[in-house]
DNA sequence: AAAAATATTAACAATTTTGTTAGACTTTTC
DNA sequence: GAAAAGTCTAACAAAATTGTTAATATTTTT
């Protein structure tokens, strides 16, 4: 798979995850990744025989960004788990607003195609599982120790993912609701990743 | 705009609804619209023009029932202000339950297409900024008869969307990477009703 | 440097999707 | 009940989008 690939192949891959990643499947136009590859369309079928398998080896990409991030977030074992889990989501707020369009890409794609992850499903699901399992143990020794309250690692990590996916998801609703009026971006982001952490903070509280 | 409709522009509006709500305006297909509204597509064209035409209204539809159903959340003003919250955050779960497609769908269509919310964005602009009024009164009222935390209406509201709407955002990766081999669909969805009205009302404590 | 493999282009073809039209049929209005 | 307005169909047309091919150029291998 990962061969020596040449500038074109590679300016077509890079034009194609801009333009599925903000537009979807359905509206991408391979004339349109071509252009701004800066290549005729007919490479884009010599390198990759259809729109489909083009954008199949970009989504598992996705796929395996989006988990192997996450799954990276809760290493520090020495710190109180309570900070552990600060900065967890420091750190998953941070890979979402430098990546702000991977959440609706990834829901979209899935919602409307949910054979297209048939293929790294089991890999995706042990991953995830395990993941999930390493918290929960992180999370009984905290509530043993009486640093937390009582939780499951689901509850918490649908939460952590709840809050942060969706101030982006809905940051272009906001922007065209209020144009900007009130709060800059930026500002209005920061206040909620401390708003946040503030949440989940209480959360863990006893 | 409320004519007297007869049968097939109403067998069209609604196949139209479905048609866009599961699969959003690039993914839908004006001859499937028709097939399932069991009509010729002609007679799509003839009583709307054009696919962008059909949609406009029926996108217009949906923002105004979310935003609709939103202002509506808070009005008994004579139970404690954390009883009040708790029902709304019920209240807000349940319309999203009986609608799951509307996130995505609102989701994505202003993602893609901001330009499609201004001609109606000063009354979505108006409603809204009235309702984190309200809020605000409400909290400031609460926070003065020392029943909650220090919190602003857009922080809570926000946490309050976030949680209840990425439920159901979340819902088919969920089912498609495990498969529902886990715990029912229906469980998990009460699970989390019951784990995010917990998460608010920890928010709230003092 | 000849042969072989790979890369590239331009023009074309196929398919899908949206949109149109002319005429027939139906209902309403006068 | 005749004219007018509205409804409906089938076939067609246009546009957009994806996919192919044959000929040419370039690079790599021997």
């Amino acid at each position: 798979m990962t061969k020596h690939r040449n500038n074109k192949e590679m300016a077509i891959l890079e034009a194609a995850r801009k333009e599925f990643l903000e537009k979807g499947y359905d509206g991408a136009r391979t004339t349109s990744i071509a252009k701004n590859a800066g290549v005729t369309h007919a490479m884009l079928h010599y390198y990759f025989k259809s729109k489909e398998k083009l954008f199949t080896g970009i989504f598992d990409d996705f796929i395996h960004q989006v988990v192997g991030n996450m799954t990276v977030l809760f290493n520090d074992s020495d710190k109180p788990f309570i900070q552990q889990v600060e900065d967890a989501v420091s750190l998953h707020f941070d890979f979402i607003k430098d990546n702000p369009h991977i959440p609706l890409f990834v829901i979209r794609e899935i919602s409307t195609h949910p054979e297209r992850i048939e293929l790294i499903k089991d890999t995706v699901s042990t991953t995830v599982g395990g993941f999930f399992g390493t918290v929960q143990k992180s999370i009984d020794q905290a509530y043993a120790n009486n640093e937390i309250c009582d939780i499951d690692a689901m509850t918490l990590l649908f939460d952590i993912l709840s809050l942060n996916a969706f101030t982006f998801l809905a940051m272009p609703i906001f922007n065209a609701v209020f144009a900007s009026q009130i709060i800059d971006d930026s500002i209005f982001i920061e206040m909620r990743k401390q708003e946040i952490i503030k949440t989940i903070h209480k959360r863990l509280a006893k």
